[in-house]
DNA sequence: GTGTTTGTTATCAA
DNA sequence: CTTGATAACAAACA
């Protein structure tokens, strides 16, 4: 599930490789994931060189040269098990087949079980578009689940969407003990349903909430609005420390995700109580619960936890 | 067939 | 208008 650190990271290595590519062609092989309809969506990207990857919260803002019109904008919102992989290389496709006509014969040949996790090859049968630039790179944009989506916006669609949508970030003088506090003093829901809502606070998902919330010592399912100022401001450092470390270590993986190398990320290695229901605590050896909250798988340690 | 996984939105209620 | 709770979506796996 990629949030924050995961989106920040595939930025960063994109950014890095692609910028300034022109894309040659496009195939869409999941039409539904897109918008507008496959043949706009072409003749808006056709021939348009890449200037600039942003992020916000999840969302991955990529910009393009629109030099003589009016400019676009492509959003891309990876959900649950999106990835962007880019391989420097042109991909041989033997005998002139297309990328479609690979998977299937992949398909055919191998188990279904061998392509179920985490795939390091592409295309593979969860490509659903495939961005070729000139010169050679390719651009795979893969979803097991197809909650995903690419969409194209102008400038004043994106505006709204990120005004309307988004919280501040959680590495940016936004996100300060002042504004936790009148945010965390005016909302009658549970902590963790707050930190979820990428209105309040941009970009934690259900791992980093789980984890920052057993780094300050608060249960989830306390009210935010009975938090006393020391645990919010031991919260909004152990948001803040947690995110910059993740970046640091590329993310984590626990069960699809992959950077745009197809590598998975270090900070698994970090988590404390996402995926540890029923084991030791790390820290003082009662058992971590997990349990469910705000519709979301939700683990933390009883005793650590108060 | 059932339950589980989660980011986001739709829907309904207050 | 806002807030909050809950279901729904999609696909795969145990």
């Amino acid at each position: 599930m990629p949030e924050l650190p995961e989106v920040e990271t595939i930025r960063r290595d994109l950014e890095e490789r692609i910028i300034g590519k022109k894309i040659e062609s496009l195939e869409v092989l999941a039409p539904k994931m897109i918008s507008p309809k496959l043949k706009t969506f072409k003749k808006i990207l056709f021939g348009r060189s890449l200037s600039k990857i942003e992020r916000r919260g999840k969302l991955l803002i990529f910009s393009f040269l629109f030099p003589q019109t009016k400019a676009y904008y492509l959003l891309i919102h990876l959900k649950m098990t999106g990835q962007l992989i880019y391989i420097d290389k042109r991909i041989k496709i033997a005998g002139g087949h297309s990328s479609a006509d690979l998977i299937k014969s992949k398909k055919r040949g191998k188990k279904e079980s061998e392509y179920s996790k985490v795939v390091d090859e592409v295309p593979n049968k969860h490509t659903r578009i495939i961005f070729r630039f000139m010169g050679g790179g390719v651009l795979y944009f893969n979803d097991l689940r197809k909650f995903a989506y690419l969409k194209i916006v102008d400038s004043k669609e994106l505006n709204s969407i990120l005004l309307s949508n988004y919280g501040p970030e959680p590495l940016s003088p936004d996100f300060s003990l002042t504004f936790l506090e009148s945010l965390v003093k005016k909302r009658r829901t549970s902590i963790k349903a707050l930190l979820l809502n990428q209105r309040a606070i941009a970009g934690l998902g259900n791992i980093y909430v789980d984890e920052s919330l057993f780094l300050a010592g608060i249960r989830p399912q306390r009210l935010a609005n009975s938090l006393i100022k020391m645990e919010v401001s031991k919260l909004r450092r152990a948001i803040n420390h947690l995110i910059k470390k993740a970046i640091k270590e590329r993310g984590t993986t626990f069960s699809t995700y992959i950077d745009s190398r197809g590598k998975q990320g270090n900070f698994s290695r970090f988590l404390k109580v996402y995926g540890r229901g029923g084991k030791k605590c790390l820290n003082c050896g009662h058992l971590i619960v997990k349990t469910k909250l705000a519709g979301r798988g939700t683990h933390y340690c009883p005793h650590c936890q108060r």
